[in-house]
DNA sequence: ACCTGTTTAGAGGTCAGACCACAAGTATAC
DNA sequence: GTATACTTGTGGTCTGACCTCTAAACAGGT
């Protein structure tokens, strides 16, 4: 029988700080950026040990929900959210993770995401990947400028698709790809064809062509993947032959 | 300004431990299913407080990469992958995630998910998917039954695409939306049409019909959503731009 | 031999209180 | 006025004792 069951791994103690502060948060007693109080003080009032306090803290920082900053407090997050941005690093090696599936799940929301902007995005969203764009056509000789709005445009696009939780969602994939990202830049020749590719997206999202923003999009993802060498092993497709030198960056 | 911060929220001692446990993943020393030694011993080990070392398995803990039971021992995951499942309850009233919002992001992952489903699903799956349809045209007239091969039906797509990553996050989406859909299936009137749109999904999975399948799911699922009166605000049939909006940058 | 209730050993959970380390403001020395 | 030192508040760590839960070993009765 399939269970959906809720696996709440905590003990009663733990639990019982995880709920109070769900509620807290729930009711908009607390809200992002605020400070818990010191915990000495809500262990008291909870009735339970500091010691089992930290414990249910370190659950809620431990899933992002919490800040702790030694010597200064506890904060509620306040960041742009994190979906298990830390536990992928783990599920690589327990489950099998590949490279390429990381990639494949990026083309899919990202080319999603794309449809979605050219819908929904503003003219200060259109403003915003405009600047970016041209900030990399600035960077073509600079392959680590060039990364950070190349990272930041695609974010953009994620704001501008007005679904918040596909954008986190992206940005756990993403930056559990930054470090070989960084390594391919680094080594790009051509970094024009990327830039390229990313003013037609923002020319195709700016136009509201949905379906161009999404083929564009997989377009240029696919090309990345190939960059990076990151493809699906046994995808035999080289009916269209791989450039040698594929536009880096992404 | 784009910073791509790792973000490691974690202390001296706890790093130690989530690192010593990483290495021992990583070079397969530990296996999921695998039993973690006693605390006491493991503290000992590391030259640490046993209270110290408590805090970094309860920081894996909540990542979901091991599971604690109490009298029992501290193991190594085993079960199907969770990316911060637990912390998207805390997201909604933090970040403001609405459940058209997470609706949406279902759509997108699952059609992409059916599409790559036709592509690559092996016989076994197409087993196992006319099994569930079977079974649930045998409990139309009983919906908790029915909603149990329904959710199986969705996660043996998942396993089809081949890609476990985007089944995680899947699962993450879906399993917040459990509830919900309970109380929807209960009231349903007519779970026939409903599951001939899961028989038809699967012909397509079958077929290897690849735009069908994406297709098909898609507009079984915006059906489903309309349902559960889970659309975005101004997006009937009017078709007018929602006003709704969040501020940009972050 | 086979159940069944009890004991026991091992594991995680909690507690208390002391002390350490860090950050920020405040007072003091120059 | 600036720089250093002190004080305070907060999280981080340690110690070691005790509690609770589980499962396996054991003992008795059938």
């Amino acid at each position: 029988m399939p269970r959906v069951r809720q696996d709440v791994p905590e003990s009663h103690r733990t639990m019982q700080v995880v709920n109070h502060v769900r509620s807290l948060i729930e009711n908009g007693t607390l809200q992002p950026g605020d400070k818990l109080p010191p915990e000495r003080e809500l262990a008291r009032d909870l009735k339970i040990s500091r010691a089992s306090l930290r414990t249910g803290i370190g659950y809620l920082a431990a899933m992002g929900v919490m800040k702790i900053r030694h010597g200064v407090g506890t904060f509620v997050a306040d960041g742009p959210p994190d979906l298990g941005k830390a536990s992928l690093s783990f599920m690589g090696p327990l489950h099998g993770f590949q490279s390429w599936q990381m990639f494949e799940a990026r083309i899919l929301l990202e080319s999603g995401l794309a449809a979605l902007a050219a819908e929904r995005g503003k003219d200060e969203h259109h403003a915003a990947l405009a600047e970016e764009v041209a900030e990399m056509f600035a960077a073509i000789e600079n392959p680590p400028e060039y990364l950070i709005h190349d990272v930041m445009f695609h974010r953009i696009i994620a704001q501008a698709s007005g679904n918040p939780i596909l954008a986190a969602i992206m940005e756990t994939v993403t930056s559990s790809m930054y470090d070989k990202r960084r390594k391919t830049v680094e080594r790009a020749i051509d970094l024009r064809e990327s830039a390229e590719m990313h003013r037609e997206i923002y020319r195709s999202i700016r136009g509201r062509k949905t379906a161009d923003a999404r083929r564009l999009m997989e377009q240029h993802l696919r090309m990345a993947q190939i960059a990076q060498g990151m493809e699906r092993p046994g995808d035999k497709r080289s009916a269209a032959p791989a450039p040698r030198e594929a536009p880096l960056g992404d």
